[in-house]
DNA sequence: GCCTATCATGAACCAGCGTTCACGATATTG
DNA sequence: CAATATCGTGAACGCTGGTTCATGATAGGC
């Protein structure tokens, strides 16, 4: 019996208005909110999921599928010239960036963090972030101890929440232990 | 009319309590465990402070004594003929390693990271501290544009909650932009 | 030793939030 | 066009956690 017609409609406008609310909110967004933005009664969104981890965590996926496509892209334009090290600045400041205004990636920068090795998102992304990583320090730019985790832990630590004036300066602080270090 | 003997040791007896349920589990300590921890209803909590936040704000508050208190130690000892830089790092692991295990001193620091130049005890931790760190300049250990904010910059993007092997990790991430940078 | 202002008590109140469930609506199948 | 399994509804539930208030106790002055 495949699903019916309506059902799978209201599956993805809940999915729509779960990913907004989130992105407004955070995670702490209301059931109720999330119902009302979706068009539908709290008691639709148990019927599709569970309950409140399932769904954030649904969307939460969504963006940790989001951010390891765009390290894959990174990947790739080193493979075809790009500098690593270029490319790897440029991934945490867009994640910091995002991470600022979209509560949504924050939530899912955090889950990085707190899960070290178990996520299946988690081996995509690892992988191509070692690669560009070891680009990085064949080509001199990054200090040879660094690794994946340690970028997790500084995604993890930023301060989001500050202003952008903030943002910068702790990125000014923090890059050089990646690169500079025992100089 | 001076308040009742009563009055005066159940307010003590409070704060203790706040204290140490702060410690354990921070400022989401129930004020029910709150009471309860005192050996006093919760009516009397409301008696000696007007709400929730009145209360632990006095416990952070002396909190913010103490490392005010350590920092003008430590600027003291500089004078003495320590260096100044060794004081500085003696300061943040201090600092950092109450933070990991007391919840009250970790809620305390965000609150140093939070009312940048409002505080009363901001300002006679800031002076000290500024003092230290101009004469860790002078030493050449640090680099010029350091300021105080860089510090409580720092401490609130800790990774409070991590093992210690991560947080020292951190430490050893960090450190380097304050000192050898540009170089 | 009384008398009253001060203080303590804790059950009750209220608001927020995740979750459930009995009922009504509706899409789909034959 | 039934017939039914699937789905949607939203009021109600239970729990948590801060806050209040009518009542009773008691410290301290006369």
């Amino acid at each position: 019996m495949s699903p019916r017609a309506d059902a799978v409609r209201n599956r993805t406008k809940i999915l729509d208005a779960a990913r907004e609310q989130i992105t407004l909110q955070g995670p702490d967004a209301g059931m109720d909110e999330i119902a009302a933005a979706a068009g539908v009664a709290v008691g639709t969104l148990y019927r599709h999921f569970p309950n409140k981890t399932d769904l954030v965590g649904a969307v939460l996926t969504e963006h940790l599928d989001r951010v390891a496509d765009d390290i894959e892209a990174a990947r790739e334009r080193t493979a075809g010239g790009a500098k690593a090290m270029d490319e790897i600045l440029g991934l945490v400041e867009r994640v910091l960036e995002a991470s600022a205004t979209d509560h949504a990636v924050k939530a899912a920068a955090r889950l990085l963090g707190a899960y070290p090795t178990d996520e299946l998102v988690e081996d995509r992304t690892g992988t191509a972030f070692a690669e560009l990583i070891q680009a990085a320090k064949d080509d001199g730019d990054l200090h040879g101890d660094v690794t994946v985790q340690d970028f997790y832990l500084l995604i993890n630590t930023a301060p989001t929440d500050q202003p952008p004036a903030v943002r910068s300066r702790w990125l000014t602080l923090v890059l050089p232990g990646l690169t500079a270090r025992g100089r």
